[in-house]
DNA sequence: AATTCTCGCTGTGTATACATTTTTAACTGC
DNA sequence: GCAGTTAAAAATGTATACACAGCGAGAATT
């Protein structure tokens, strides 16, 4: 829960792996806790400082973010962390939508492998079953979180294509646009399992539409699925509480963050 | 039409900017003219020389191409020219219809500004003035080429999203899978103007649909347009001669490229 | 007192030097 | 002749040093 163990871990799981990639986690990692003003310049000297490496790394890091969307390259040279508005977060998840639509579609016309099948129908009874409770603990969404993100990975894969998956991959970069993006954030109210349980039923039309090659169908439903989004998001929006959930919830500009 | 002024107007084009900027630039060329080999490792130290500039604007403009989608990062490190299947281009035109289709379908819920529809509009009434003639030049073609990378432009920012109009000029970097793509390929053969008249009339019915807030049909017909783009590509493939019109021919693997 | 010009400083962009890793090639043994 | 091993060479990843541009503060002039 504290930030200590999060970096602890977070610094763990880069452990061998290089400086750049070390940065660019770490980098990251700031950015959506907040602890970066958006709009304002970022200074490299004084990142190469707090991150433990030299500028060259840290540059590379810095180039990688900008072009996931993280960053916006300021004209006068440097980089400063991007505002989001309400209306691009709907967006993103429009187009995330649009883009695992695309994917269903591919699956249904194209078929898909046995094992793939297999694994996707794995994860869904493995969502059933977490969901089976009449009431949810806090371990039961974060293995709801894990399985939904392993099926929505899934999915990507079953387009077919690898051009597709990568598009779906930077399209879900921004942490409210990811398909858990903003499950946490209703982790909370009373309708909290209600909320999953559609989510799930939408799950298990997707794939029935996608073995019975329906391809328009598939396509329909799983745009539709991410606009569960957007009423989280509007939820989300509106009590402060939820919004500490939300991972990069400090990117959203509404009123300016003081922080001189 | 010999390289020496290929690169010298490339070089002029970038005068006045960065290291980075003219080499990345100048490196985009290099390989969508299939002058380095795809799969092969790319030497910085030899680029560095042959660019004139120090391994560290190489090395940026490296990592941005590679988020481009344009090289691989090899496991060893290093980077290497990417190959792609002519199923990966066949996806690459499919998801950018799936994306203009997205611009065009928002275009329509939303709404535009006028001063994007009279522009959209000229854009139109050059292009038919161009196909006024019963046969084409090459200037024509070249006219037309412009005004639909226009066209295409213009719907990205109907969109009213900065998001969707981000990701559609990503996926739209990959040359095959750009709008202008395959036109040149196409300058060739007998029925050159009716490929463009086709095209042109697509164009005018999504304006209309769009104009007429029809969101569902300006998606569809912004989809069926991006795919005159298939037929194009299987043609381009069957003959050797109208390959060497397109961009980046040399990155689609048919077989290996002798070139030891 | 206000405005403009200049000086200095911070900070990015670029070049280069260094270390570690990978690759290649030669050499030896079977 | 072939495979395995070792060593050298080259290439990447990283650090650092330097040059130039942008920004602000302060002083001088009107």
């Amino acid at each position: 829960m504290n930030t200590e163990t999060a970096t602890a871990e977070a610094s763990d799981e880069a452990a061998g792996t290089s400086q750049t990639v070390r940065a660019q986690s770490r980098l990251r990692e700031l950015i959506l806790n907040g602890e970066l003003p958006p709009g304002k310049r970022i200074a490299e000297v004084a990142l190469a400082a707090l991150l433990g490496a030299s500028r060259t790394p840290i540059r590379m890091a810095l180039v990688r973010l900008q072009e996931e969307g993280l960053l916006d390259a300021l004209p006068s040279g440097g980089f400063a962390v991007k505002a989001f508005s309400e209306a691009d977060v709907h967006d993103a998840i429009e187009l995330r939508g649009t883009l695992e639509g695309l994917a269903a579609r591919l699956a249904a016309e194209r078929g898909i492998a046995t094992a793939l099948l297999i694994e996707a129908h794995d994860c869904l009874d493995r969502i059933d079953l977490l969901l089976a409770q009449p009431a949810l603990t806090e371990d039961s969404f974060s293995g709801y979180v894990s399985e939904n993100g392993r099926f929505h990975d899934l999915l990507a894969k079953m387009s077919g294509s690898d051009v597709v998956m990568r598009q779906i991959q930077r399209a879900a970069t921004m942490p409210f646009a990811s398909p858990n993006g903003f499950v946490m954030s209703r982790s909370t109210g009373p309708d909290a399992r209600d909320v999953l349980v559609v989510a799930q039923e939408q799950h298990r039309s997707v794939m029935e539409a996608i073995v019975k090659r329906e391809g328009a169908r598939a396509e329909a439903l799983m745009r539709e699925h991410a606009r569960i989004a957007h009423k989280n998001l509007s939820r989300a929006l509106q009590s402060q509480k939820t919004l500490q959930l939300l991972p990069g919830a400090g990117l959203i500009r509404r009123r300016a963050q003081g922080l001189s």
